[in-house]
Formats: structure tokens, C-alpha cells, sequence
DNA sequence: GTAATTGGTCACCATTTGGTGACTTAAGCA
DNA sequence: TGCTTAAGTCACCAAATGGTGACCAATTAC
């Protein structure tokens, strides 16, 4: 209860912050105008006043969050080196660092999730934002690889791989008997994800 | 309203039929004590009299239900002409015919989509079915392939890239630029997997 | 100092949810 | 025929949800 705080900005970001606690805490289920509102500690009418009501506050929650790894974190080093890699070690590389950096997000693993659920302006955010990117990597750096492979089929495979075993482990120790729990076990996962590009792509 | 019809084992079956129901037309989410009891058209208090409650009823559909291929239906052919066939082959056709069988049942693809949001009843048999199936597998089929090939990672890499393609083609049109509504998306997405079986089994 | 603006609180509403007790009505049996 | 049992209906409850109108209090402008 912020008696005498009085600052519209302060109690704006307090409620996009409370969202994003939200969701990586409890989750998408849990997400609602009452909960945000009593996680800020403030009164939910302040989300209708301020955001027109709990899809503005999402709306302006995506202008805010960093839910997505950018290119320049997907390659983790210059991009002349990164290019000048053979294309196996290129789409490898990127994968392993994907992994990395979706684990590191725990919000974005819950709106991964959530997508599986319903639609909403945030699933379609993030949905746009993967998408660009998946546009800006083949711009880049496509056209590599052997002509008989589908690289699209291909990576959409390896991100659907990637995106659901993160998203899972977000909740369950194991998947068909593989530990995803684990560091040790996602290292077996990019191990494998490695092998599968150096021998699809050499 | 049933009226006159007291059958209390019709009911029941009316009401496990009509959770199906509600679960594939209008997702897990929807799903309640009270949709299912209008769905059946008789009164929740059957279900809490009959069942014990959702869970109980949850509990027998996980009884009644289809929800994953069998070993027979994944090879769909005699044994003894898959086990000849060699590794890539055996997988390829194992992924692809569950790709096929997946989306043959949509019931299953709305609980595998619910594994994402919550655990219950429900998604931890699934869960169940599907290990032991694939402990089935490696026991039947295993020792497959080149040793440095981790076939356990490799296979949760394949399978969690099936269920959550599957899964998400039920809301949506596309996956990362690539079609997953229509059957050629699929199509594309089954050469895909071959091709990775051939180059990393063989 | 006074008045208007604005940030924040509170009380309330309708709806939906899971859940239960009391009732009615039909079937089976003496 | 009448009586007991059980299938099905109905009315209700508490809790939580999204949503709104009326109010209070601090800050600013005049």
C-alpha cells in the first residue's frame, strides 16, 4: 500500500514489473488483474485507469521485456568469425545458445508455454519477435548447407526441439527418461543437437 | 435433461464422453465441473456422486481412452520386417508414424499441450503410457546405430520436436515462417526427420 | 488561501466457479 | 398395493474473478 507515493511513471512500472513476477512465478494460470494488483501492491483499478485494462498492461509489458535472445546472442562472438564457420558449426552454435539464453529467461519459458494454451498479445508478440529473427538469420547467413536439405523443415524441427524441452523443463524433471532437470542433461541435448548438425550439414 | 432415463452406467459413460468432448472442442481450459455436466446434459452432482469429483472422473477417461499409439501401430508392419530394416529406417518410420497418429487424436495433443500448464491426473498418465512405451522401444529395438550417438538425447530431441509441433498446429498456422496447418507442412517436416535419421544412424 | 487536478483507496456489482443438502420421482420387490 | 432404494433435479453457498462509480487526499495553479 503506497500511501503517498503519488508517482503515475513509479506505479506503471511497478505493475509491468509485477506482471513479469508474475508469470515467472506463479505462472500463466495465475495471471490476472486481481493477482498483479495485489503483487504491486497497489489497487487494480490503477490497471484500467493507467492501461485500459490487463491486455494494455501486456501490451506495454512487451515494449518493456527482453524475451528473446537478439542475433548478436544467438552467435556470442563477431560476426566475420561467425561467419567464416563451416555451416554446421554455424547452426550448432546458434542452437546451443539458444538453449542457454532461454533458460536464463524464466518468463519467456512461461509465455512458451502459454502459446500452447491460448493466444494473447504477448504470445503473439513473442511470436513475431522469433519470427523476424528466424527472417534476419536465413537474410544473413542462409543458403548454407547442402542443396538437398530442407533448411527450414529443418530448423523448425531443432526450434520446436529446443523450445518445447525448455519450456517443459520449466516443471518436469524428465522427458521419455531424459533428465531435463539438470545442466548435465541439456548438455547431453546440445551434444546430440551438435552431432545432428555436423552430420545433416556436412 | 435425461429425464426417465436412469442409467446410472449410461450416464457415467455419458459423462467420460463428454469430458472427450469439451477437452478436444474447447481445450483443457474450458474444462470444469460445470462444462462437462452441461455437455453431457445431466448435473454436475453426478459427477462429485459417481466420480468423487473432476479428478476421479479425469481418472477413469485415463482408463477409457486411446491416447497414444501402440508399439504395433508406430511400426505398422510384422515385427520381423522391421527389425531387418536398418537403424535410420527404424527410426525414421517410428517418428513418422507418430507424427500421423499424433495428429489423428486431437483429445491427445490438447493434453499434451496441457502438460505445459499443469500437472494432474490426466497429463501424468500420458506421461506414464508414454514412457514406458518408449522403455518398450529401447528394450525391443534398442542398441541401434553408431555408439558415439546418444540415441536417448537424440530421441527426446525427436519426440519433444513432434509433440510440440503437433500440439501447437492445433492453434496455429505456422511455426517460425513454416507451415504446420496443412499436410504438406507435415510432409516437409517427415522428410526432414528422415533425412536426419539417414545422415546421423547410418 | 482556495480551487482544480490527479494519484490512490474503497465499496460494491454481476458472473462464474467448485461444492453440498434437500428434494422429487421412478424402479424393484414384498 | 405400498415401501424402500437409488437416479436425477433444484436451490443454494462461499470464494474468486473482471469491472466500475464514488470517494479521499495530496499536489499544483491561481
Amino acid at each position: 500500500m503506497p500511501v503517498g507515493s503519488r508517482d503515475k511513471e513509479a506505479t506503471k512500472r511497478r505493475l509491468i514489473k509485477a506482471m513479469e513476477t508474475v508469470i515467472a512465478r506463479d505462472g500463466f494460470g495465475k495471471l490476472g488483474v486481481n493477482t498483479v494488483a495485489r503483487e504491486a501492491e497497489t489497487d487494480k483499478v490503477l490497471i484500467y485507469r493507467y492501461f485500459g485494462g490487463l491486455d494494455g498492461l501486456i501490451e506495454a509489458y512487451t515494449q518493456d521485456g527482453d524475451f528473446w535472445p537478439s542475433v548478436e546472442e544467438l552467435i556470442s562472438e563477431p560476426a566475420a568469425i561467425y561467419r567464416a564457420r563451416p555451416a554446421d558449426e554455424q547452426m550448432a552454435r546458434v542452437f546451443r545458445n539458444l538453449i542457454r539464453s532461454l533458460r536464463k529467461r524464466p518468463a519467456t519459458l512461461e509465455i512458451l508455454a502459454w502459446e500452447m494454451a491460448e493466444q494473447n498479445k504477448l504470445t503473439r508478440h513473442l511470436d513475431r519477435v522469433r519470427e523476424a529473427l528466424g527472417r534476419e538469420f536465413t537474410r544473413r547467413f542462409g543458403n548454407a548447407g547442402p542443396a538437398e536439405v530442407d533448411l527450414m523443415a529443418l530448423s523448425a524441427i531443432m526450434t520446436g526441439a529446443v523450445t518445447y524441452l525448455t519450456a517443459r523443463s520449466r516443471r518436469s524433471e524428465t522427458f521419455n527418461g531424459m533428465e531435463i532437470a539438470t545442466d548435465q542433461g541439456f548438455q547431453r541435448l546440445e551434444n546430440a543437437l551438435e552431432l545432428v548438425c555436423k552430420r545433416v550439414l556436412h
